[in-house]
DNA sequence: CGTAGACTTGACTTAACTCAAAGATCGTGG
DNA sequence: CCACGATCTTTGAGTTAAGTCAAGTCTACG
């Protein structure tokens, strides 16, 4: 895998291949694609554009979003090389894609991946696996969004990010409003809790896109909840202890 | 359509048939099924079993759930009649299913199931057609729970509800705490907008599980944030407007 | 090297949560 | 059939985690 890893600022795309699908399960598909090229901040599709084509990262870093009629938004997800976009039963896009950074991106005909689909079996099981796991994952960040405070809810994204890099070395391509609006809070909050877990030696800053899990044990435990004392009152309804801020250093 | 619907405290099931993925469609699957009956309460499946079966709702209605290690609860999902659920990547079942009313419920092996989807071309389009339509309930829900206030999560729910009923006559099957653990929010705040709701006139409330909605476009404009005067600061934020309550009665 | 945008930090506000207690409703058994 | 305990729902009063508003600070880039 390449060592390489993309920065927010950097001129242009860094490492191809890997990633969520094993490039070599697209076969048949891989000559259909049209390679396209963005440019960071540029919109790839538009919600309310129509479905009829599936993309693919190559290389970069994508983001995904709706909005409300009042401005409020939702970032549905962040999509780096090997992932599908743009998949839709509907006749339209339901969310605007756009580029992290400068990205290649290759696109399909909606009908011809669908085509493929059937008679390929393997690309079969590996969508219908990718899919599973996509809603497996959606279940994961419905608990976040509903049920987990704004420390873990952060720590969770952060571990997820660093799943995908090495070393623990996180690299954010996207901005503290992409995080925000990822995790249901907001930018002030988010850049709040980065500045207590750097304050708590959880991680390091050397600058705001550059982080380090510098104890990732201790994320993971606040990740999942475990910092707050367990003490479920009546069984079967979310309840959780009251008090501030008591996960002081390394008490367990 | 069957016209009567199951209330939380009727004894036994009610329609059969119909729903979400159509019956027929797993015509090839139907023979192997073993029917299994459930009272009211009981557990299907608990989180961490053995994924090595999928179910189908024939009757009654169905809620999956996953639990912190804190007792906070989160419920993944209300199943009514056709819905298939238990389907899983991994090895284990990530929640617990149980019948929110007495059930009638099919297993298939998972094998089998999965078997089935290879041969069967019609299957397989239905179950990745099902699939997608998952995902994008997912993010739908998703930002609801990132973004949506307490009065918009509840006006969508009761809203979802009511389009698999009729007449916007709603007969909630589950509990205050089940309705609340779905939509991240606690017991008191669901009942207090229910309240709300109630003395706004935009629904009715003749008991505590059937609600009929008495002004069906209001609840709509309520649940899409329509209520809230536009007003987007920093656009590609969110960011909604300060203020309690201004919803007062018919204002547009 | 100055300016626009992104990030951080502080002070204050509020929507939703917690705690508490009073109604409803249900199901069971006498 | 009705009484009674258990459970669920509603409502009130006070608290808090996260949001809002408002400066500052930093950084990248023209």
């Amino acid at each position: 895998m390449a060592t390489q890893i993309l920065t927010r600022n950097e001129p242009r795309g860094g490492r191809i291949a890997s990633a969520t699908v094993g490039s070599d399960t697209a076969a048949p598909l891989a000559a259909a694609g049209t390679r396209l090229t963005f440019r960071r901040g540029q919109t790839i599709f538009y919600e309310g554009d129509a479905a009829d084509t599936v993309y693919r990262v190559v290389s970069g870093a994508v983001r995904t979003s709706r909005l409300m009629p009042d401005g409020r938004r939702y970032v549905a997800d962040f999509l780096f090389p090997g992932d599908f976009f743009g998949l839709s039963n509907g006749a339209m896009h339901t969310t605007t894609a756009e580029a992290l950074c400068d990205a290649i991106i290759l696109r399909y005909p909606r009908r011809l991946f669908e085509g493929a689909l059937e008679v390929d079996r393997q690309l079969g099981r590996t969508v219908f696996a990718a899919l599973c796991g996509g809603l497996s994952h959606a279940h994961e960040r419905m608990l976040l969004l509903g049920r987990k405070t704004a420390v873990e809810r952060v720590a969770s994204f952060l571990l997820m990010m660093a799943a995908r890099a090495e070393d623990n070395q996180v690299n954010l391509l996207m901005s503290r409003g992409d995080i925000a609006d990822y995790l249901g809070l907001t930018i002030e909050t988010v850049s709040r809790v980065l500045s207590q877990l750097k304050a708590q030696g959880v991680i390091h800053l050397s600058d705001p896109t550059r982080i380090a899990i510098t104890r990732p044990s201790t994320l993971r435990r606040i990740a999942e909840g475990g910092v707050w004392r367990a003490q479920r009152s009546r069984p079967g309804t979310a309840r959780r202890r009251t008090g501030s801020w008591p996960f002081t250093a390394e008490h367990r």
